[in-house]
DNA sequence: AACTCACTTGGTAGGAATCT
DNA sequence: AGATTCCTACCAAGTGAGTT
């Protein structure tokens, strides 16, 4: 460091020299550590006070990190990419070294956008669940982890909380590199988090006497209505006098056992063959109104007997299209014409402020045992393929998965009765 | 014709829950 | 760990019949 000087004015051994050029900052460090090569480094930054401190601090941080063998020669570690610097250095150049904790999460969820992760999952999961946790928990309980931690536990979900806590830790890692924090104070609680789940599942293990279930796996819900339940659902659509307009996709819900978000998005270019093919591509969020792709990436084909329910279905629904010459025209749409927007067929589904509940209706009519949430329509078809015979291979190829993730989420063992689905 | 009232429909948003 | 669906709250606006 420039303050333990020799009598020549030369930097003490084995110490980060700071050096004013030109009134910049120039660091020099240890020949010994480049193995006798001179190795100099401009921080980028003016000669004003607050900049000097900050190089000293980082000067001594390469001190201590030389001792303690952790090093970077890359110099990565210590200094900020040319762009965070054209970013930093005229606006808050001696802050670099400790930026706020949202901050420091709006430009990580900035940096995993543009590195693997979907626009949706950026949008709904980074930008705004995980976001407003951390607001949420620093805002009531500052900046003591701990505190944060345990408040998140006591008024979040905990599964979700550790994901956050989990991206938050990667997140300073990555700031550390970046040069925007100096630690990671949230790394061993990540690692106590995940232990403590670890032992809880253990223990439900072992009470159970299971193997392989997980620890959600007991919650969930893999209930598949019955054929008759079916009827009844698809009967009170079609004669409803204000909801009729969603049957055609309560029917093909049931009858192809595909997700919500890919029937809104299909299109009748998707539908080849004599209507005797449909291929799910897409799939449309309502909630930020984007098409991307399905959920596991993969394009499917759907085939559908000639003659069937299904077929008659997409017959009578071709027959009645709007713009028989746009290709692009949506198979299924809402009342204004529209594409189906999720949340208000939700609504005529389970019911909500004005809205009457179908299936309500239909459990007060003795029609239906219990209420089932749409994705039900799924475990559904997924339930009464493999009662048919259908292998759980086959039927994943159907919908989309895998036949581990039908028989650990959707087969109902308990509707045992022979499917009549002809599609 | 203007108003009001009850009921319905649709939109945004936040966060939990579930699927992969 | 990532991607999507489920559910609720709150609020704006439309509708249609009855009232002033």
């Amino acid at each position: 460091m420039n303050s333990a000087k020799t009598p020549t004015g030369k930097g003490s051994k084995g110490a980060v020299g700071l050096e004013k050029l030109n009134d910049r900052i120039r660091l020099n460090l240890p020949r010994q550590w480049f193995n006798g090569q001179q190795k100099r480094v401009s921080l980028g930054l003016s000669w004003t006070k607050e900049n000097v401190t900050f190089a000293e601090s980082l000067a001594k941080q390469m001190e201590l990190d030389w001792l303690s063998g952790h090093f970077d020669l890359t110099l990565a570690k210590y200094l900020p990419s040319k762009k965070q610097q054209l970013n930093n250095v005229v606006d808050l150049p001696g802050k670099r070294a400790e930026m706020s904790l949202l901050e420091l999460w709006d430009r990580w969820c900035e940096y995993r956008k543009n590195s693997g992760i979907k626009i949706t999952t950026y949008k709904i999961t980074y930008c705004v669940q995980y976001r407003n946790y951390i607001k949420d928990a620093e805002e009531a309980v500052g900046d003591d982890v701990i505190a944060q931690c345990n408040w998140l536990i006591e008024n979040r979900g905990k599964t979700a909380v550790i994901n956050a806590l989990t991206q938050l830790s990667y997140a300073h890692n990555w700031g550390i590199k970046q040069g925007f924090v100096s630690s990671n104070p949230y790394e061993d609680l990540v690692t106590e988090l995940k232990k403590s789940k670890a032992i809880i599942k253990g223990n439900k293990r072992d009470e159970d006497g299971h193997t392989t279930d997980d620890e959600t796996d007991e919650e969930n819900d893999r209930r598949a209505f019955s054929l008759d339940e079916v009827e009844a659902i698809i009967n009170a659509y079609e004669t409803s006098k204000t909801h009729s307009y969603y049957t055609p996709l309560v029917k093909f819900l049931f009858w192809t056992g595909c997700r919500s978000g890919e029937a809104c998005a299909l299109r009748w270019k998707h539908i080849k063959q004599g209507l005797s093919v449909v291929s799910f591509k897409d799939s449309y969020n309502s909630k930020i109104k984007t098409t991307g792709d399905t959920k596991t990436y993969t394009n499917r084909i759907f085939r559908i007997a000639e003659g069937g329910k299904l077929h008659k279905l997409l017959k009578q629904l071709e027959s009645e299209r709007l713009e028989p010459e746009n290709s692009n025209e949506l198979v299924f749409k809402g009342k204004t014409g529209k594409q189906v927007a999720w949340l208000n067929f939700f609504r005529t589904w389970k019911g909500a402020g004005g809205y009457k509940s179908m299936i309500s209706e239909l459990i007060e009519q003795g029609k239906v045992k219990q209420y089932l949430k749409p994705y039900a329509t799924r475990h559904t078809f997924i339930t009464y393929q493999i009662n048919k015979g259908m292998s759980a291979h086959t039927v994943a190829a159907l919908v989309g998965n895998s036949a581990d993730v039908i028989w650990k989420h959707y087969f109902d063992e308990r509707e045992k009765e022979i499917p009549a689905y002809d599609f």
